[in-house]
DNA sequence: GTCCATCTGTACGGTAGCGTATAAATGGCA
DNA sequence: TGCCATTTATACGCTACCGTACAGATGGAC
């Protein structure tokens, strides 16, 4: 048996590397094979087409994004905001993940299937927000909209361009993190 | 002077859809010809090549992203609260401009070009939030913060797949909203 | 060292899109 | 109505990419 000088996981890797730099419509096979020093000769043995490889891809990342990011997670253990915390950085600070899950939220928006998956990953994490938030806030409905909000920061932050006149994002998301994860909470909203 | 059947604007405007539709790599200038009924024959007497289209894209775009939306939010006046709510769904509700912006801000994570525009625009919503919040908080750190969060939630929002068990998007957003813009702030930060 | 399944390079036909050239159609204006 | 600048259709060469076919290279098993 000849062992494969470009295996599947290879091409998967180098996929993802595309989309992350220029969206699905940059994931051509070709160039892919350009970037590994091989010809596409040996892409056709393990992907039936060019959409085999983009479901591949996204099942790593589906799984690398969810299983995980949880595990690790949990594993080092710590009080629910340095966990959110965490769990925040080990995709929104990770330079190989981050990009890659911000080029699947906007293949979301044009994909049903894609979505779907994004909708399961999605839900794992905002689990894991509703969990954290809850130990210091009774209210169910203000955990979830506080669950919402520091999810759309994390992922909002990265599709702002905006400046904040003499301070640096770090110091104003830090500010915005107090409000949503120190104030204590009511056990009701304020009338 | 023969008129013109297909004038700048419409190949402008068809650039905008396809943005909207499938990203800036799906604007191709025989495509829009096509939805606009033409061959691309009369497209270079208008544009030097797709890329002075893009940039003709972009300059409708800033022009309506800012100037008409700043003026129709202080042309019908209203409290803080209700202007916010205004200008966001200006922008995040129209039908037109929503996925414009969520297109642009994508291609502006790879183009430098378009995430200097995005910059400008944001700044300048950014601006209005900091007035409106202003007018309720005094400490500005926590204007600046809440006035993130707040922009953060529109765009995040958009690109979150989430499910919020048995509510509705809507609902969460509303208390959401109110965790931002109603609560009364302190002069300083909790301790 | 030989065998042989597996992987890889090369070549092919087909599609899609860009930008150019040029001829034909069009409609305002005299 | 006829002129003529402007707009549009058609045709072309070029590049990039997909998926297929097949021959040659590779390296583990024996």
């Amino acid at each position: 048996m000849a062992t494969a000088r470009t295996p599947r996981e290879r091409w998967i890797e180098e996929g993802l590397r595309a989309l992350a730099d220029g969206g699905p419509d940059a994931v051509r096979i070709e160039a892919l094979a350009k970037r590994l020093g091989v010809t596409k000769g040996g892409f056709y043995g393990f992907f039936a087409d060019r959409g085999a490889l983009l479901d591949a891809m996204l099942d790593t990342w589906e799984r690398e994004s969810t299983d995980e990011v949880i595990e690790r997670v949990e594993l080092e253990g710590g009080d629910p905001k340095t966990k959110i915390h965490r769990a925040g950085r080990l995709t929104f600070s990770d330079d190989r993940l981050r990009p890659i899950d911000l080029a699947v939220r906007d293949w979301a928006r044009r994909d049903e299937a894609v979505a779907e998956r994004l909708r399961r990953v999605d839900n794992v994490r905002m689990n894991l927000l509703r969990e954290m938030i809850g130990t210091f806030c009774s209210d169910p409905d203000e955990v979830e909209a506080r669950s919402l909000l520091a999810f759309c920061v994390a992922i909002g932050e990265q599709f702002l361009a905006a400046d904040h006149e003499g301070r640096t994002r770090a110091q104003v998301l830090a500010r915005a993190a107090d409000l949503l994860l120190d104030r204590p909470s009511g056990a009701g909203r304020t009338p």
